[in-house]
DNA sequence: AGATCGGATCGAAGAACTTCGATGCGTTGT
DNA sequence: ACAACGCATCGAAGTTCTTCGATCCGATCT
């Protein structure tokens, strides 16, 4: 490491510019609202419960039934996050009988950690 | 892949109990009110391009002159959403001089994406 | 068929968020 | 010392989100 780059490094000391060029592209906006709004869908504390408590039951799936006395809210509100989930692509419905069965989208997740990365890395 | 395990897959056929146990612990009400906190800082389409640009810049910081005019929105609309991803741990402050220059913090993108997997995995 | 149960949908009330113009504070330049 | 600049903070207005009780729809049981 020698100092060989110290000349352009910092820039302006004083006045004139403030800051480096880009040097690559910047997410599109298209790009950033569709990131945004799966991450949206994870910014409630409530359907990070609901994630958890379904990946964590035998099979990866849950009926409505048995996530609403553990989240501890009313069960439209409870099916209201459920379906903003389903909406996200991070859960799946399944209708069965009397009963309607929620799933974790396998690959849903790492894949949003993959974006993440790529968005910022 | 034999139909071994048939026998206990479906549960119950008609009536009785709906769901499967548990099998792992779900993740508890404070580390899923933690995770959403991040989360919730991300889900917005003009935090993800700020973070975004932030990140193609050279140095990986950026004042907020310059990004002020592609997002196309007001300086103050642009600080009050740098001080939510500083809030959220994924940027960080530094004032030289006249300038105040954000940057990513190293790996909180990738410990967010680990947690995502270790949430739901 | 009628009753019952699981769950979605429908407003409505309250809280939280996004955005802005106006203003204040610290630094730089004259 | 004074003016100019970068940026944070302060209300305020409009929108969106969270939550609930009430209601409706399908499926199951008697």
């Amino acid at each position: 490491m020698t100092t060989t780059a110290l000349e352009l490094a910092p820039a302006a000391p004083a006045s004139g510019t403030c800051c480096a060029p880009l040097v690559r592209e910047a997410a599109d906006p298209a790009a950033a609202a569709d990131l945004a709004r799966s991450f949206k869908a994870l910014g409630d504390p409530t359907r990070v419960r609901l994630l958890s408590i379904v990946a964590a039951h035998d099979g990866g799936e849950a009926c409505v039934c048995e996530l609403t006395e553990p989240i501890g809210l009313s069960q439209p509100t409870v099916s209201h996050h459920l379906k903003i989930l389903v909406d996200a692509g991070l859960l799946t419905r399944e209708q069965r009988g009397k009963w309607a069965y929620y799933s974790v989208v396998p690959g849903s997740l790492d894949r949003l950690g993959a974006l993440l990365s790529e968005a910022a890395g």
